[in-house]
DNA sequence: TATAATGATACTAATATAGTATCATTATAA
DNA sequence: TTATAATGATACTATATTAGTATCATTATA
């Protein structure tokens, strides 16, 4: 069971880097290379962030990525959502449900109590936390 | 993002309807008309529990499957386990490591410390609690 | 001894994830 | 004004995981 896949990985090391910046566009080629991530993958995903209003390109010559906000207007669970869709701890259970009431399962009630407290965990991380206290990338 | 998959779901929904048996053996192919789910793959599910010491089977005429232990001694967590592993919110972001020192990085913290909290929460999650509360099959 | 059950296990199908390739567009600077 | 260095769009392939099937062996019972 796996919280971060690895889109969302990579975003959020990319988004660190970026945001160590400082407003110098940097282009995909040169986080490649930094982050030892493919470059055709990494450019996939910076386009989506892009589109996802996280990230803002610059084509061209001298073009490249910037922070679309400040770091600390980015989400953990925002950037969850654009990769991994929303965060739903209970789907496949509750499809063909198990309980005849909502209201009085046990299981429903607990799990939607976990979500709940999951997704707001995710929603207090942001980029900026991520920066703070020395985090920095090492690979 | 998914916390209970499809073998799990199907687990559950099989014990709960084991447990109301009380000590009465039942075969795969009565609960797989019950519960709805492909028999062969019902089996291969209630044959892992069984490996597992989840549930107890006897083979031959008459035969079928009852629960090893109560049911407030199994825990959502450990079916969980079983049909998906362990719980780690943070494998991929941590493998090639996002921080130099493990102690300070923020964002390690805040994972482990939403990992701790979901286990914890599917510890005290039993087939008994399941159970209780008119919680039922109704599929 | 036929039969109704599980045990073991290998296989296939479907889906999701990970990664590649390529052509189009655009901005810059020589 | 044109070569070039960047992103945009998008279609494709590969791999892994999940879901489900098939089948033969074993065993207990009536």
């Amino acid at each position: 069971m796996q919280l971060i896949n690895r889109d969302t990985d990579y975003a959020i090391k990319a988004l660190m880097h970026i945001a160590k910046q400082n407003s110098e566009r940097i282009p995909v080629s040169e986080l490649a290379k930094i982050l030892e991530i493919p470059n055709p993958f990494l450019r996939k995903i910076l386009q989506i962030l892009n589109k996802r209003g996280v990230l803002n390109s610059y084509k061209g010559k001298g073009g490249g990525f910037l922070l679309a906000s400040s770091p600390d207007k980015i989400f953990l669970k925002d950037l969850i959502n654009i990769f991994q869709g929303p965060v739903k701890l209970n789907e496949c259970i509750f499809k063909k449900s198990i309980c005849p009431d909502i209201k009085i399962c046990a299981l429903r009630t607990r799990i939607d109590a976990l979500e709940k407290h999951v997704i707001s965990e995710l929603e207090s991380i942001t980029l900026a936390s991520l920066l703070e206290d020395g985090a920095s990338l090492h690979s």
